[in-house]
Order: C-alpha cells, then structure tokens, then sequence
DNA sequence: CTGAAAGCGCTTACAG
DNA sequence: CTGAAAGCGCTTACAG
C-alpha cells in the first residue's frame, strides 16, 4: 500500500507536510506545496492508514454501539440513527449484537475496550450492566435505559412510566372492559416503571390490576406467552405491549386463536418502529424519538468530549392506528 | 492505560516476552517467566492495544461487511449469522449499513479500506458494484449475490432461478388462476434470475405472463406498489414477492384492500426470516441458509486466506405455510 | 529461553 | 513555512 512516506518522496517534501495537508493543520502550508502533495496523492492513490493515526493520535474515531438484538428493528433503527450522527462527526460506528445473550454483551464491553473505541453508548440486557472496565479505561459512556443515578453515566431514555400510563389511559378511554400488560423482563428498571405507569392509570380509573404478564423482548418469546394467555377463557380484552417486537408477537398469536384485532382484542406496542406501520392490522404505538436521542448521544460524547454526565428524559408520543380500535 | 511495558517491568522481563505470552509464540516462554507475566498483567489489568497490534502485524483481525439495508431483517439475520461465524476465528465484524444509498455503499467501501479490514463481504445495492478500490488495495471479497464472473471475486448465493420456479410451480399445484411476481428492482442479476425462474415455470405450465411488477427491497416501496395493484379489478389471485420484506408490504397492502389472504390473495416471500413465521398470516417463503453462506465465507475469506476465488450455489427450502393457502 | 532494537505509518512538539 | 526526529504500543527477526 501507498504510505504518507511515498507521497512526501513523489511531492518532495516530508511526511510531516503530507500529515498537515490532509490533517488541514495543525501547522500551515503554503499552496504550492500543498498543491503539490495533493497531486502527488492523487496520481498514488493515497488512502492513509487510520490504524497508524489511530495509534499515533491516541483516538480511534471510533464509537461503539452495544445493542441487545439487532433483529429487533427498533434497534435496527436505533443503530442506524446512531450511524447518521456518528457519520455526521467523522466517527465510525461499530455495532455489538449481544444477541440476547448477557455473555456475548460481556464480550463486545471489553472488544470495545481493546479496540480503543473513543466512547460508548450501551442498551444493555442487564438492569445493573457492569461498566467498570470502561470506567477504568476512561471511556466516556452513555445508557439508553434508566440507570442508577450514583453510577457516573449519562442516560438518555423517555419516561416509561408516563408512556405506559398514556397508553393505558387511551385503552381504557375506548371502554374496554379489561385490560392487560404484557411486560419485559421483570428485573429491570425500565419494566418496573412500565408495571407503574399501568398501574397508576388503572387505580385512577378505578380498575383492578389483575392482567400482568412478561416475556423477553423477543416476537417468539410473546408469541408464546401471548398464545398461552389467549387462550385461557378469561384473557383481556386489551392488550399494552412495552415493545413492538413482543407487540407483533401477540398480533400473531390473536390470529391463531382466531381473536380478530381489534374486534376480539385490542393492542398497543411500544417503540414506533417504521414496520409497526405496515403491521396486519396496524399497530397502535408509542413512538420514541429515535433520531434526537441519538443526536444528543454523539454530541455528549463527541462534541462535548463525554465530559458531561447528564440524565434527561425525552418526548414521545402516542401513535393510534387500527389495533386499539381507532 | 497499562501497556506491555508496565507488565514487563513488574514481572522483571521485556515487551518480547509479554508479546510471546500473549499471543503463545512465536517463540515460547519459561513457565516461571510465563507466569510472572501473567501475575503482573492481572494484577495491573493489562488489555493489549488491538490498534497497536494491528498496525505492527499488518493484520487487523476484523472483517467488514456492507448490507443494502440493515432494517430489513434478512440482513439482519445474515449480520449476525455472518458475526457468530466471525467471532468463531477471533474476527471483529464491522458492519457498513448502505441504507439503501449507493453513495452510502461507496463511503462504507472506503472506510473498510482505510480501517485496514482484511477482507470484505459485500451485499450491494448495485448490479456492477465498483470493486477497484479493494482490489487496489489486495483485499479478498466474498459477495452474496450472482456477478458478473469475469470480475475477480467470490460470490456465494442460491440458484434465485430455480428458487423462483419452484416457488412459482407451487402456486400454480394450488390451482390458482392467475399469478403475479413482485420482483426486485428491474436492473439487477438477481431479478433477472427470478423473472426467468417465474417465467419459466409459467410457460411449463402453458400460462401466460402477464403480471410482472417490480419495487425496492423495502416494505414501504412494495406496499405502495401492492396497494395499486390490488387496488385494480385484474389483479393476480396469487402473489410470488422475490423478498420477504416485500412480501410484508403485500400482506399490509392486502388488508388495506380489504382482501383475505389466502382467501382473496395468496402469497410467498423468499428470504425465510424468523419474521415470516410470525406474520399474520405466516408467510410461506424460500428459507436461504444463512448460517452456511455465513460460514463459507468466512472459511474462503479468514481460513482460506482469500486466496481462492470460487462462485458456488447453495440449496434453498420452500417452507410453505398459511398465506398460500397450504 | 530471553532481550535490545527496528519497524508498522502515522502525528506533533521542537528547531530552524 | 518546513523538516528531522521522537513517540504511539505493539511484533518479530536477530543475537546471544
């Protein structure tokens, strides 16, 4: 391959001129030599080597993304929102699929670290992910899940807690007579303040809370659950899914036990993926706001260094399509 | 952060040696100098810098790998089937989502050169993908559709043609009396191979062609595409979609239209993602065997050493199910 | 079996 | 404005 070396011998000048060409810095350049470096890339074919910048200038301009399933599209637009902004800040992005698995989570942490990624944004699968080999290498982190406070990460999520009581609130404004929360994980933080916002909305309407059940976030494991509770002669007439995935999940199962949405039950999932459009019927959806939060994550940990260590909560909104019944 | 000096002053031997500890060779070590250095590298928490160690053996120990659209679950399903079997080799997987953008697909290209990869797997948006720039810089490629062969690359992929017939024949076993194909965009191998397979089939079967649409490969596109065609009073009474994030779009469209399916309108994907069988209704489809492409190529390109350029068909599996009216 | 040293391809003070 | 040189943290012939 062509070196910064070759190009400095073609323009007759040395490599440290070749760097400030293409660094545009940090010395200054007359035009002419620059013009003459610039040639004598072109006619090599000069790409230089981001592995020996990396070593040389002590950052990888590099940010790593760790998600719990990449076949889950909300983290597939998630990741993809990342990669615009990343992309927009001269940053690549590399993506670390736990694939529903705490161990390969454990493992993309610390390739991460070896790699020497310049910063971190981490969904973890655990409700206390174990960060302190980031800590210890001084990389910058931010969570996109609720997390202990006492914990010095910066956290971007919405709140689960007032989502999950608007979408139990518009189910219970259409009438239904019962209704039922299929849950995450039990364990986790986020799960705890869905179960919350539920419960709150149905106590201020004078509802007992008797339908609660969970699932992984995964279409498979809420089928299951979803076929399993379906069946059972006194299921809900109203379902809130807290993801889409588990949300698809339960639309299938409706049709295997012939209930038709949202006549013999009523759904709502959580996340507003781009496929909750196109889902036989629609889904009814809260929608978070993808692209701000991954904005906000690069410019905490790329425009502001991840100096800063901040907990903000953003909007959502609440998207009615046919499968409540709208 | 602790670098193989810090260990090697504590265990009281050189970087040489740490190296030859960590990496067993390419000379060996005294067990009593062996574990010194391990003592020392535990007790200061020593990680090896992989930038560092890239830039001075001229490997990077990473492979990258660009897909059309990462929000479609085929490639997602691939991106990890492909990142298990590279995980398997100590190989990191950088995935380069296009996002549907050929320009996209050119800056991925570049970025997996100048990061040094040592070989690529390519899905491209384009028929003629524009492969120079790694030829130039002597990487190995795999791609996972047909090419042109005279190109000097690897391509891994299904007889599309022959996947097509017998998806196509199978239809027509239900006695359908009409039946259309819902290809990719017109300009590429791939559709090309399924036209010819469809055709073939119909013509086997003394059937005019006469229902031939095309879209992207997006459940937008082709549910936009659907919804016209539907809309019309001669539309096909069955529906072979050549992916199944298209066929997604028809099963939507299709409930837009007020149409049953299988009742009103039969339908097969291809792809066979875990999703298919989760649609409503599950969507009987072409299953492409994921893990053996995935495997194969990083065999050719990681084992293999990239030397060998081959263009091998792999088998498919029609998996019928409810939505063609099995 | 082990160590001193060169080299991977950049960046960046330091001198001029 | 420009160049010689040290340094980033590893690996690997080369000597011993």
């Amino acid at each position: 391959m062509i070196t910064g070396r070759d190009v400095a011998e073609r323009a007759g000048t040395s490599t440290a001129v070749v760097s400030y060409v293409f660094n545009n810095g940090p010395r200054n350049v007359s035009p002419a030599t620059r013009q003459r470096v610039l040639d004598a890339a072109a006619e090599l074919n000069y790409r230089p080597n981001v592995v020996a910048k990396a070593l040389s200038a002590g950052r990888t301009a590099s940010i790593g993304l760790i998600v719990p399933d990449i076949a889950n599209s909300y983290f597939g637009e998630l990741a993809r929102a990342i990669e615009d902004a990343a992309l927009d800040r001269d940053n690549l992005l590399l993506i670390g699929d736990s694939a529903m698995n705490a161990e390969q989570e454990r493992l993309h942490m610390a390739s991460f670290v070896d790699r020497r990624v310049d910063a971190v944004i981490l969904v973890s699968l655990l409700d206390e992910p174990d960060i302190s080999l980031f800590q210890q290498a001084g990389l910058p982190v931010v969570v996109l899940h609720p997390i202990d406070e006492t914990k010095n990460v910066s956290s971007l999520t919405i709140d689960y807690e007032k989502a999950a009581h608007s979408a139990t609130a518009h189910l219970l404004a259409h009438g239904y007579p019962s209704i039922g929360l299929l849950n995450g994980p039990g364990d986790s933080a986020g799960s705890r303040q869905h179960l919350r916002g539920f419960t709150q909305a149905m106590e201020e309407a004078g509802r007992p809370v008797t339908h609660v059940r969970s699932s992984s976030i995964s279409r498979a494991d809420a089928a299951e659950t979803a076929l399993a509770w379906l069946r059972e002669s006194e299921h809900p007439r109203a379902l809130y899914a807290t993801t889409d995935e588990q949300a698809f999940g339960v639309l299938y199962a409706a049709y295997e036990c012939g209930l038709s949405v949202p006549g013999d039950l009523a759904v709502v999932g959580f996340d507003g993926t781009a496929h909750s459009g196109f889902a036989v019927p629609p889904l009814a959806t809260v929608k978070q706001p993808v692209a701000a939060i991954a904005d906000r994550a690069m410019t905490l940990l790329v425009d502001l260094g991840g100096e800063e260590t901040v907990h903000e909560l953003f909007d959502f909104e609440f998207v009615p399509r046919a499968s409540c019944g709208c």
